[in-house]
RNA sequence: GGUCUGGUAGUUCAGCUGGUUAGAAUAUCUGCCUGUCACGCAGGGGGUCGCGGGUUCGAGUCCCGUCCAGACCGCCA
């Protein structure tokens, strides 16, 4: 037996009592005539005493000799502290040793096993087993567990059935790119890594299985994000003989549930807004709703004078900015050159002081009175002290820029608080999305997403029109789930497919298996998948998912710590029948 | 594919318009210290300034290239 007790639990009940313990040295703080060691396990930390008096010169010595984050046991009789620590859980006590082993020596760590740790990311990333061992990322690792936890119970509880689907499945051109494995015993053919289960849950519906969640690893080959990683855990789940609202009711009571259960917070019943709302109001089909300065158009009110800029513009839209009037000229310079950058890439920004006397001081006052900026700030709600900014331009544009605006705005003023939980059901997304680059329409969700009722008409007429039975679910800003109802049978989704420029040859290789099971009596269904290294990020009150992941993936895809990627061997490629074509 | 930022001691960083022997903090090592807990005090060691080229009397500093890391845009049905 290694150890009679972990190094977070003994307290001042314990007192008297010889018990042993096991660990790694957090740190040793030796003065002289007495040592003090930190003791180190996943449960807390340990104060071990050695005393001159006490102890033996030869454990003495042997407790000089320890180094940061050795591995030992020690046995040992707990006493009452002369001095306490209140900061730490076993502060009243520490264990008077009376022997002591090494169980492993450890190299000096290449950063300090702290909170506060002196390493930076790259580092951290190259020994994350070392990394793992500090507070921040234990905690979230453990936070992450009680969140796919509460995730089970929730579900099991509602009747779902956890189901495995597989990983090696089949490439197909929708969507992002494929990781992609070669197949050794079929010559020149390739399994693909999922994106998601999605139609092996729907093949679970047609199969009876009703309600379905699995907690799983998704894979997409395309450039990562602070938020996003190649590899990814969702949340995925269907349900059989449901109409949007039932999905929508069932997974607002998990997120409930886990906001009640992970936060301790009383999330209200979701508001929903409608994409079309979502982006007039926020420029953005995610909006973060924890506050205010929603978009304001302005256009009637704007394009009456002779500023040019504004009366050619598609769309000119403002937001007002709570205290934004004490900016000084400095601080809008700046801010007019953070929208202009290319990232945003807004040609310029027109804005309007509210000063505290009720007057208006704008850029652009040669051409707009008072009376005018009054009615600016009555659109955009902007009151004494406030600040209006305005862009102009193409729709989809400015409403992009601005978006981007409000929430760096957001940030700068500290409205985009981390435990303050805003979600919200976005609903009624477009079916269907004009792709420039291919001049063609794609999923916008995905091809098995059913039109709203009644709508399946317009796909001929005005593709661009039609709405689907999609919905998402924003929390503080983040897309954190996504589903549809989908199609359930033959016809439509073959309509579907040649609408999204499928021949339908191409239609019956790729999607075959499962319009033909639509033929075997498909039940309605729909569903839903949230992404869960997402999910727990933002419960826990943070934006970047990397230290939710026990080993994540760096910027470029590659796993620091192992090397991964790497070459294989030229045998390995011949069984595989692959011959390397590093020139393209 | 693109834009931007960074790369200097084990680590995190400073190092101005080019100019003596490249600094700080922390970590580490040695000694001292009887209640520490971010212990304290004294002292020591520690550097191919990412790499390659160029400009210059002289480059950590300027220029070009390259590699690596991070943030973002494109991309992510």
């Amino acid at each position: 037996m290694y150890r009679s007790h972990n190094c977070g639990e003994l307290n001042l009940k314990h007192v008297g009592q010889s018990v042993t313990l096991a660990g790694w040295v957090q740190g040793i703080r030796d003065k002289g005539f007495m040592i003090y060691l930190d003791l180190r396990d996943r449960y807390g930390i340990t104060q071990l005493y050695f005393d001159e008096d006490k102890s033996s010169p030869e454990l003495m010595q042997l407790a000089k000799s320890l180094g940061r984050e050795f591995v030992i046991q020690v046995q040992g009789t707990v006493v009452e502290r002369a001095s306490k620590n209140p900061n730490i859980a076993t502060g009243a006590i520490e264990l008077l040793v009376s022997d002591l082993s090494i169980l492993n020596k450890a190299k000096l760590p290449p950063f300090t096993i702290e909170d506060q740790t002196d390493g930076g990311d790259d580092l951290r990333m190259k020994y994350r087993y070392l990394d793992i061992r500090r507070n921040p990322v234990k905690k979230n690792l453990m936070f992450r567990h009680r969140v796919t936890q509460a995730v089970r119970n929730y579900l099991s509880g509602e009747g779902f059935i956890e189901v495995e689907t597989p990983y090696l499945i089949k490439s197909t051109p929708e969507g992002a790119r494929d990781f992609v494995v070669p197949s050794r015993m079929n010559e020149g053919q390739f399994y693909a890594l999922p994106q998601s289960p999605q139609t092996f849950k729907q093949l679970l519906m047609v199969g009876g299985m009703d309600k379905y969640f699995q907690i799983v690893k998704c894979f997409r080959d395309e450039d990562l994000r602070a938020d996003r990683q190649p590899e990814f855990t969702q949340i995925d789940c269907e349900m059989a003989f449901v109409e949007q609202e039932d999905i929508l009711n069932t997974f607002e009571g998990l997120t409930r549930h886990l906001l009640k259960e992970i936060n301790g917070v009383d999330a209200g019943p979701f508001p929903r807004m409608t994409f079309d709302d979502a982006m007039r109001l926020y420029g953005n089909d995610k909006p973060d709703i924890r506050f205010g300065m929603q978009f304001a158009e302005l256009n009637e009110v704007i394009q009456h004078k002779d500023f040019k800029v504004f009366n050619s513009a598609e769309l000119v839209v403002g937001i007002a900015v709570p205290g934004g009037n004490n900016y000084t000229r400095k601080e809008m310079d700046g801010l007019i050159n953070w929208v202009k950058r290319p990232q945003i890439g807004a040609l310029g920004m027109v804005y309007c002081r509210c000063n505290d006397d009720g007057t208006f001081k704008s850029s652009v006052d040669k051409f707009y009175d008072q009376e005018d900026l009054a009615r600016w700030a009555e659109r955009t709600g902007a009151e004494k002290g406030d600040l209006i900014c305005i862009l102009s331009g193409e729709t989809d544009k400015v409403r992009t820029q601005l978006s981007a605006l409000r929430m760096e705005l957001a940030e700068r003023l500290g409205l985009r608080k981390p435990n303050e939980f805003a979600p919200l059901w976005v609903i009624d997304f477009p079916l269907l999305e004009w792709d420039e680059d291919t001049s063609r329409y794609h999923a916008m969700h995905h091809p098995f997403t059913s039109p709203k009722p009644g709508q399946l008409e317009l796909l001929d007429s005005a593709p661009g029109e039609v709405k689907a039975n999609a919905y998402d679910l924003v929390l503080n800003g983040n897309e954190i789930g996504g589903g549809s109802i989908r199609i359930h049978d033959k016809q439509t989704q073959a309509i579907m497919l040649r609408h999204l420029g499928f021949s339908d040859e191409e239609a019956r290789a790729q999607f075959g298996f499962l319009m033909d099971a639509f033929e075997y009596g498909a039940p309605p269904h729909g569903g839903i998948a949230f992404g869960l290294d997402r999910l727990v990020a933002i419960l826990g009150g943070q934006e970047t998912i990397r230290d939710f992941i026990a080993f994540p993936k760096n910027n470029s895809g590659r796993d620091v710590m192992i090397d991964a990627p790497a070459p294989v061997d030229e045998e390995q490629l011949n069984e595989l029948h692959l011959k390397l074509n590093l020139d393209s």
